[in-house]
DNA sequence: GGTGAAAGGTCATTAAG
DNA sequence: CTTAATGACCTTTCACC
């Protein structure tokens, strides 16, 4: 989908202040309110925004450790090994990928100790062939979407 | 921060639901309205949640190829890679990680041979040894948080 | 619990592609 | 000619005290 500047600034606006109501959006912007609220509807029905979803801090919640596993999996059983990981809570995330591995996964720990628990529960099971982890220790780049909507909305195409 | 089971309710909900308001959340959980509101500061006070801001999809915008870069660094170099990384918006997350590999990060292009000019970009800096990227096919878990709040609000602790 | 304030919808008019 | 923006009005709903 297109973006112009307009909606780039929205969607910067609202990352920054999410709170920030329909009126509230239009008089920072200078525009109608109607106008904000044609393009938040334009965004959402094209799946840019997928959400307002709360963003949760796991380690807010006594998950402090993140890990990466890299996963390979034996063939044929990709997707009695999607179920697997899918039932794990700590399980965040998980991408099929190219290359050596076939598998990464996202992974919480309550602890460097826990992690080992929530390995052994990962690769215990039939298919994974072998895993190799990488624990996180800063992240200097938290997930952020900002600098990306800011290129595509100055990138008219 | 430890969770009850009435805050891991409120979290699903707004997972679920993110537009809901604080009086229709209250009507859902069956409890007074003023609970909810105390709930949802307090979990906002402690960090639980972090926001609400927009869930924006990349491939929405333009960018449907997502990749994972593995950055072997030279040793003293981190702080000036850290912050030419966070000069390119096509990099989205960025965390330093233990074993081979120093840096992780998560990347997205316009296409896969978009991604071999973001990676130039990348690895084009002193201090980046050597690289080695995983291009994601699939993302059947996508990154998730309600089955780590469930877990964390059955477990009181 | 009451009240001021938004959200969300519709409309006619106007501007711009 | 088609699409979008605007300001006006309305009703329902919510947030805050």
């Amino acid at each position: 989908m297109k973006i112009d500047e307009l909606d780039g600034r929205l969607l910067t606006l609202l990352a920054a202040e999410p709170r920030i109501g329909v009126l509230e959006a239009s008089r920072r912007l200078a525009v109608a309110r109607g106008t904000v609220q044609a393009r938040l509807d334009r965004l959402q029905t094209n799946g840019v925004i997928r959400g307002f979803g709360p963003d949760v801090d796991p380690a807010a919640l006594g998950y402090p450790v993140t890990a990466f596993a890299t996963l390979e999996i034996s063939q044929g059983q990709g997707a009695d090994v999607r179920a697997h990981l899918a039932s794990v809570p700590e399980v965040l995330e998980l991408h099929t990928i190219t290359g050596h591995g076939d598998m990464l996964c996202r992974l919480v720990a309550r602890s460097n100790a826990d992690l080992q628990r929530v390995i052994d529960r990962v690769v215990g099971f039939d298919g994974i062939v072998r895993a190799s982890t990488a624990i996180v220790m800063e992240n200097p780049v938290p997930l952020r979407i900002v600098p990306l909507v800011q290129q595509a909305a100055s990138q008219r195409e």
